[in-house]
Order: C-alpha cells, then structure tokens, then sequence
DNA sequence: CGGATTTGACCTGCGC
DNA sequence: GCGCAGGTCAAATCCG
C-alpha cells in the first residue's frame, strides 16, 4: 500500500510507465510492482524487467531465478492462450521499453542526487575559496594600476592569505566534521593577532593564520559605548598611532569562551562618531534585539566581500556593478582589504539623525560575520563619489550608496529595522529570533548562521 | 566582597 | 637583530 501511495505521489514520467507496468502485471495477473523511491535502485525493479533478455540475473539469486522462470512459464502459458499475440507482443515490447526507461532515469536519479549532495556540501568551501580568489586577484591588479589615481585596495600582498588558500583546508586533523567550517574557524573564530590567552590558540608557525574578516560599523554616539544586546567586559585599552583617542578592547562574558571580542574607538575626524569593530562568532545563542542586525550586518559584510573586488578592478569601473541598490537603507559600506584583515565598514554617520544612546542601542547590535555568506547580487549601479579615510588607517574601498538611498535613510527614523528586513529579504533567510537561521531552503542559496552559533564544534 | 575597569608590562608580528 | 605598533595579560584599583 506504501508503494502505490508513493506511486500516486509520482507526478513525472515515472509514474505513467510504473502506472503502465501495473496495468500489464494485474492483466498478466502477476504480483504488484514495487516503486522505489530512494537513492538506491531496489532489485525487486529490476524483477520488473523480466522480459528483457539483455538484462542480466543477479548473481546467486535463487530466489530471483525462480521467479523469472515462473513467470516466463506463465508467460508462455498465457501466450498460448492469447487469441492476439501479436498484440501481445507488442505490449510486451512497449513494456520492456518502459520498464528499462524507467530504470536508466532512476539510476540517473541516483547519481544526480548524490552529485547535488556533494555539490550541497561543497558550496560553502567553493564559494569562499571564490571570494578569497577574488581578493587575491584584486590586489594583484592594484599593485599594477591606479584607479581614478586612487588607491582602492592595499598593495601589500596577502600572503598569509595565498598560502592558506593554497593549503586549503588541510589542517585541525583531530576535529571532524565539514571542512568548510573548519575554514569558518579559521576565518573568523580565532583571535586577532596575538594572544596569549589558554582560551584562544596561538598561531603556529606551520600553521598560517587565516585572513579573518572584521565588520566595524561607524554610528554617530554620544555614548562611550554601544549597547548590542550582548554583554562585554574590557580588557584593555591602548592609544593608538595616529590616533590620540585610546582604542578600548572588549570581550563577550555573554559565554565562557566566547572568542568575539571588539574595539571601540572614536573617530580622530569628528570625535562624535563611534567606530566599533567585531571580530569572531559567538559560541552561545544571542538575543533577539542583537540577532537582526547581526543578521542584516554579517550578510552585507559577506556580499561586500563577495563583490568589491569586481567593483574595484578596471574592467568593473566600466561597468560598475554593486550590491546594496536593492538594500535601501544602508547608507555606506566599505570594503578594506588592508592587512592584517579585510574590514567592513558600515557607516550609518551620514544619516542625518543623530543617534542618541536610545537609538544605538537598537541600531548597532551588530555581531561579526561569516564571511562565506555569499549570495550574488550583483547588477546594480554603485557610486563612487570619493574615498573615505578610515579611522583606523585602512585604505578603503568607498562603496556609496545612491542619492535614492540617502534619501530613504533621511526619511526612515527606524532605518537598520528596514535595513534588517531588507538584507534578510535579499538573502532570502528569514531573520531569526534565536541567532539559529542556518537553513538551506530557500532555493539552493545557502545562508550561512550569521550569528556563528551554530557554526561553532560543539555548539549545534 | 565580587565583578568590572584601569593600566603598565609583556608578547608577537612586521618592517627596516 | 632591533625597534615599533598592535594586541593581550594580569595585578591593582574602583564601584555597587
């Protein structure tokens, strides 16, 4: 009963021919087919052919052999009796035929299903290994030629980067699992630079450590500190070169072990604006008031990555392309790919409104990315009125957004709300309220968990 | 008193 | 090898 319900389920060509054959066997009065459904081409289908003389039995199947005889008998049998063997024969004919149609599609089946796994499971590492491509080129063509006579990407080369990419991903041999998020670790997880810290590795010598990215956000705040809905402790505070406001360092106590960690910094230009930058994944679940916008955040950050370097290169220029014209409400967003790390920067300064301690902390909850999260987008016009100079003194790559969408973030008091469900609309993931979005259904793009929760050994 | 912050020392990577 | 700069540690200090 299992297997004509499946059959009802058939809506393609396999469902006529296995339709057929049932017909022929209860006219034949032989024992119902059997469908199968899974990956594997069940024996008893090929019971099914028994009329094909190229068919081969299988092997020590006596059971098989039996059965074959006993309906060639009955064959026989009833083909004496049949008043029209001729048209007989020809059904016979035209059931072998189907019969073996059937089987090469299910055997096509098979192999396509287990090609579109493997092709499933192979997207996230193919498509960051693109994205790391992509920069290796761009730097490349930078060190070569100026753009507009001005640099957009810095000219050091990214060798740490080449070397990873080239040994990808061979290393944590202990640690099963996908070898993509094994890559994820190594991208965004570990610290940045050097640590001493038992709970953060130190990167060995053989083991090149990964470019991660960092997603820094630039918000105009009166606050010292931007609530993100997370819990931060401080641990350190240095003044940096060039810049004579102190660059605080802060870690997530929201777990034990969570590696994120973040640098605050007032801008040295207008001390009015805030730069906080994200690095790492959270190994716990966050809250839904830091969830969005880490959402919203990590996926712009992982399309920059995916597609500044199309933007910036020359042949690009002449047909600029870009991601955020579908994304209304991002007022600017830079690329650096400066080393140590490649950057994103979100600027939301050049909303007019100024954004008060009430405002950042619903606007700036955001959490550091994946950086595989790559859905393409391109195809719309970006402008590139100037560069901007980053507080940091990383070389930028200015991504700016139409006058459209400056006007619609004037216009919009609740703008990251928008942009969050604009992003989310684009990536085609629903904003999760538990950080756990990691889905794969929404037509084959994948989504990586933004808020790296999931991401994480030991965390899923 | 416990947790958070401060701050000087230390470590590491990188350029010269 | 040396010096510089960024990042981190951890003891001291502060605060509720």
């Amino acid at each position: 009963m299992e297997n004509h319900h499946q059959i009802l389920q058939q809506p393609n060509r396999e469902f006529t021919l296995l339709r057929s054959t049932d017909f022929l066997r209860q006219n034949l009065n032989l024992d119902p087919p059997t469908i199968n459904t899974g990956k594997h081409v069940d024996p008893s289908i090929k019971e099914v052919d028994f009329f094909s003389s190229s068919s081969s039995p299988p092997k020590n199947s006596d059971t098989y052999n039996s059965s074959q005889e006993e309906s060639r008998d009955r064959r026989t049998n009833m083909a004496k009796d049949d008043r029209s063997p001729t048209l007989f024969n020809d059904q016979l004919v035209n059931l072998n035929t189907l019969q073996r149609e059937s089987l090469r599609l299910q055997e096509e089946n098979c192999k396509l299903r287990s090609m579109l796994d493997q092709i499933t499971k192979n997207n996230y590492q193919l498509q960051l290994f693109i994205a790391l491509q992509k920069q290796k080129q761009c730097q490349k063509v930078e060190t070569n030629s100026m753009i507009f006579g001005q640099h957009l990407l810095d000219p050091r080369p990214c060798t740490k980067l080449d070397a990873q990419v080239a040994s990808f991903p061979d290393d944590k041999s202990g640690q099963q699992g996908d070898p993509v998020e094994d890559v994820l670790e190594q991208t965004s997880s570990h610290s940045w630079g050097s640590s001493k810290s038992p709970t953060f590795e130190k990167s060995k010598p053989s083991e090149l450590p990964f470019k991660k990215t960092r997603v820094s956000v630039r918000a105009k705040s009166e606050a010292p500190l931007i609530s993100d809905g997370c819990q931060w402790r401080k641990y350190g505070q240095k003044i940096a070169k060039g810049n004579p406001c102190p660059r605080a360092y802060y870690r997530c106590t929201m777990a034990v072990g969570c590696p994120v960690r973040k640098q605050v910094q007032r801008c040295m230009e207008d001390k009015t604006v805030l730069i906080t930058t994200y690095e790492g994944n959270h190994n716990h679940p966050l809250p839904p008031s830091a969830t969005v916008m880490a959402n919203s955040t990590s996926a712009a950050a992982a399309m920059l990555l995916s597609s500044s370097c199309s933007i910036s290169n020359t042949e690009a220029l002449s047909n600029t392309v870009g991601v955020f014209s579908s994304m209304p409400y991002i007022p600017m967003a830079t690329l650096s790919t400066s080393a140590p790390f490649p950057t994103i920067t979100l600027d939301m300064t050049t909303n007019p409104m100024q954004l008060h301690r009430e405002t950042s902390s619903a606007l700036t909850s955001l959490l550091p990315l994946h950086a595989t999260s790559i859905p393409q987008l391109l195809g719309h016009p970006v402008i590139f009125p100037h560069k901007m100079p980053h507080p940091l003194g990383q070389q930028q790559q200015p991504l700016f957004l139409t006058e459209t969408m400056s006007a619609a973030i004037a216009s919009n008091p609740n703008f990251t709300i928008a942009l969050a469900a604009a992003i989310s609309s684009i990536i085609g993931a629903p904003i999760g309220t538990d950080g756990n979005n990691n889905n794969s259904s929404n037509g084959g793009s994948h989504v990586l968990p933004l808020n790296g929760a999931s991401m994480l050994p030991g965390s899923t």
